[in-house]
DNA sequence: AAACCAAGCAACCGCCTTGCC
DNA sequence: TGGCAAGGCGGTTGCTTGGTT
């Protein structure tokens, strides 16, 4: 069905998709000869292809104990467990899995679980719950779903937003921006809870942020208490729930998984650890940490950020929509201090231990 | 209906390892 | 022990297909 169209090479050996008499010449000589030498092969089958491409067609797709159709469930689990053990080594991973070839794992893996970890805050390459995601480009996507959803649904900043069609007339980078008020208020809602363990965050909050977010304040525990005083000051009341269950792409299931990592470490986050659900990693017993991040996760994720700086919403006809303090103040009715948000936010940004991720957003 | 785009995947490329002389 | 050939392996390419604009 796919592939390289049909060409031959220098020396007249073809190239590209196997024809299904191809196909037969080959299985015909195997099965009456074995493969004995496959450089030698070509020449003895009737075929005009080179012994490496006779190999790969066979192990890959001819040899009869190929098992063909979609992964299941159990093998999906199994090839992210051994995948945590042995990296890319694809031939090794096959080897558990009867039927199936290096080459399938592979496809597989790059075009579905890779995308699949990412999705669920975990890093592909370490098994670890992602720091480096610390990227808000990296959930783009889920972010700008979350922003339309938001937009065109119940509630965001204030009513009047709504009154202005706005989901006809923002870019994507303002759709960003809306996307990123709203996880700033997922913030100060998890941290009006005055509690910044996973277990204790509302059920709206998309748990890939509350992770990275607990881990970020973790390392920077005089935000924490920023953050605490400007979300106790604000009220979570004033801050709309965002409901998860509206978004378009899948949340991290992470009440039905669970990190298996280094004995007694279960994702964790400060001095609480998450569990992250009954059902361990795919079954399996615990997955020794690997290697740092690749790089390659850096360029998964993308590597640019999206305009940092003015928080304010500029719409193309000039016209200011709200400005990161107006929402924070004019979004709480019964605010009776914005002077002192205002103060402690500022206290917050100014903080030289903020990092760039959640300071990018927050400013 | 046409153009465009992204995902999926078969096949290739080139490096590394192994085995033989 | 060094050189060579063959096989193995992981990464990459590029075509097809299906969805979207």
């Amino acid at each position: 069905m796919m592939g390289r169209s049909s060409s031959s090479d220098e020396s007249g050996l073809k190239k590209g998709p196997w024809t299904p008499e191809e196909d037969q010449k080959l299985i015909d000589y195997i099965e009456q000869n074995g493969h004995g030498s496959w450089r030698a092969l070509p020449a003895l089958a009737g075929l005009n292809r080179c012994g490496k491409s006779c190999r790969l067609r066979w192990t890959n797709y001819l040899r009869p104990d190929i098992k063909r159709g979609n992964f299941t469930e159990d093998e999906e689990k199994l090839i992210i467990h051994l995948h945590s053990h042995l990296g890319n080594k694809w031939s090794a991973i096959a080897t558990h899995l009867p039927g199936r070839t290096d080459n399938e794992i592979k496809n597989f893996w790059n075009t579905h679980l890779k995308k699949k970890l990412l999705q669920m805050g975990i890093d592909p390459v370490t098994h670890q719950p992602r720091t480096d995601h610390l990227d808000i480009l990296a959930h783009l996507p889920q972010l700008l779903a979350l922003a339309a959803n938001n937009l065109g649904a119940t509630n965001l900043l204030n009513p009047s937003f709504f009154d202005m069609n706005l989901s006809a007339l923002m870019s994507p980078s303002e759709a960003t921006q809306i996307a990123k008020f709203q996880l700033l208020q997922n913030i100060l809602q998890v941290l009006s809870t005055n509690n910044t363990t996973t277990s204790s965050i509302p059920q709206n909050i998309d748990p890939f942020y509350a992770v990275q977010l607990s881990e970020y304040l973790k390392l920077n525990p005089q935000n924490l208490q920023n953050l605490q005083e400007l979300a106790m000051n604000q009220g979570s009341s004033s801050f709309p729930p965002f409901s998860t269950t509206t978004h378009d792409f899948v949340s991290p299931n992470y009440s039905n998984l669970e990190l298996g990592h280094e004995e007694g470490s279960k994702g964790v986050i400060g001095e609480h650890a998450v569990m992250v659900g009954k059902e361990e990693y795919g079954g399996f017993e615990c997955v020794p940490p690997l290697v740092p991040a690749s790089p390659e996760n850096v360029g998964d994720g993308g590597k640019g950020r999206s305009n940092g700086g003015d928080a304010s919403l500029e719409l193309g006809n000039g016209s200011v929509l709200m400005k990161q303090n107006e929402h924070l103040s004019s979004s709480n009715p019964t605010s009776t201090s914005t002077t002192t948000i205002d103060a402690n936010w500022q206290d917050f940004m100014d903080d030289e231990a903020s990092g760039c991720y959640w300071k990018e957003i927050i400013e």
